[in-house]
DNA sequence: GTGACTTATAAGTCTGACTTTTTGGTTCCG
DNA sequence: CGGAACCAAAAAGTCAGACTTATAAGTCAC
């Protein structure tokens, strides 16, 4: 997904970086660079580069004398796509798919808001699409053309938020909903009345009805989080 | 603030990244590596290294036979610490703050709700310290003591949610207040207001009162965002 | 045991030669 | 005139080796 092997770096960092957010190596490992490039047979300076990636990442930091020092989890920089991404891919996917969707509980509705707001006709029109697409394959097992429209449509509320903190969730989102599609929940056709709510919620955003659309989200965002038995007892 | 000049690579990096991040090379711009490394007095090695990062960062992308290119700001990966305050530091630092505080605006109510079902008894004794530094320093211009006090405070809630994600915009809500105090509005004592509710949300997360906590805490981002004049007329 | 000194180590840096990919132009044929 | 095949240049990518520097850790004298 997204850009493999953009060169022999890009190979080591498929590798490493899967390994380190996988606690492979736990904190306060500590990896030599020279022993590095010969285990992964590239030369030192390519090797140092996938070194300085982890480092920019926070999943790693170099000092002299020392080696590459494994940092804990706590230090890493778990918005970037790419950490995100190798995390989904490792042990710890349910761990990562559960901080995702809180995440998601609280920016979306808070983005349906503005989006009521700031949408373009261009963003209802594209909006109120999506919606039909979700309806139209919510039925019959159109499992893999029902999360299309279903992302198109998360995504066109984070964009028309007009904010961009906002607009770049947009690929988690995709990630999450793609996830539950694939591995987790949904062998069966979606919740009828999460279809219904999204519908409702491109008509209270085409509308202009900014607390209608936020509380109209907050209660997708809700069943999002029900599938993931988080709620208070 | 936080690692500057970690070996060569680093000071070419706090110089190529306020300026692209500043709209300094338009999206679209094509670097020369081995210009660059000139201009900088560096080896391409170390050039190499700095590109590397800025590439994993999104604000440039390397290819064969062209060059380095400058990415759009859509495609910048907006929550790496990094970049986060290059844009502080820079000109959109008006615009950067405001995307900030709407972020804000949306986790840290919902982090407050958690944080009232999740906080260990240390947090909320933690908190409710924050909460007494905040009033017995929110008269007679102590400014400096009372945010490093609302600092922690909400550095505690972010953290006591147990989500991951919410504890990593620690470092984000910091530069944020920071920001308000040191450069924009705050000449005078803050608002009395504002410091009862942080008060009451240390109560209610005590109590573990979620609901109460979290509409308080809606209250009080209400009021940053206010202060930006980012509201509906 | 404490402090100053030494040493070994691993990252950091530089250089130069070589490889690979890709673009844009050129040529040749239909 | 247009398109396909070809070629050459440009820039990133890779590698190997020599050298520098910071620093952790060990050593020795006091």
């Amino acid at each position: 997904m997204s850009t493999p092997g953009r060169g022999l770096h890009g190979h080591v960092l498929d590798t490493l970086g899967p390994a380190i957010t996988a606690g492979e190596y736990p904190a306060g490992s500590v990896l030599r660079t020279d022993e590095l490039a010969q285990r992964f047979d590239v030369s030192r300076s390519v090797m140092r580069e996938a070194v300085r990636v982890l480092e920019s990442m926070h999943l790693v930091e170099s000092r002299r004398r020392v080696g590459v020092t494994v940092l804990p989890a706590c230090e890493w920089n778990v918005y970037d796509p790419q950490v995100i991404r190798w995390r989904l891919a490792g042990a710890d996917r349910p761990r990562q798919l559960r901080s995702l969707t809180v995440l998601r509980s609280a920016v979306e509705p808070v983005a349906a808001g503005l989006a009521a707001r700031h949408a373009t006709p261009e963003q209802c029109a594209e909006l109120t699409e999506c919606a039909l697409g979700m309806v139209a394959n919510s039925r019959g097992h159109r499992l893999q053309e029902y999360l299309v429209h279903d992302v198109a449509f998360h995504r066109v509320i984070l964009t028309a938020s007009g904010n961009e903190m906002f607009a770049r969730l947009g690929d988690v989102v995709a990630e999450v909903l793609a996830g539950r599609t694939h591995h987790e929940v949904m062998f069966e056709d979606p919740d009828p009345a999460a279809v219904t709510l999204h519908v409702q919620v491109a008509e209270a955003v085409r509308e202009g009805d900014a607390d209608r659309a936020e509380r109209l989200t907050r209660e997708i965002t809700v069943g999002a989080l029900q599938e993931l038995d988080i709620l208070a007892p």
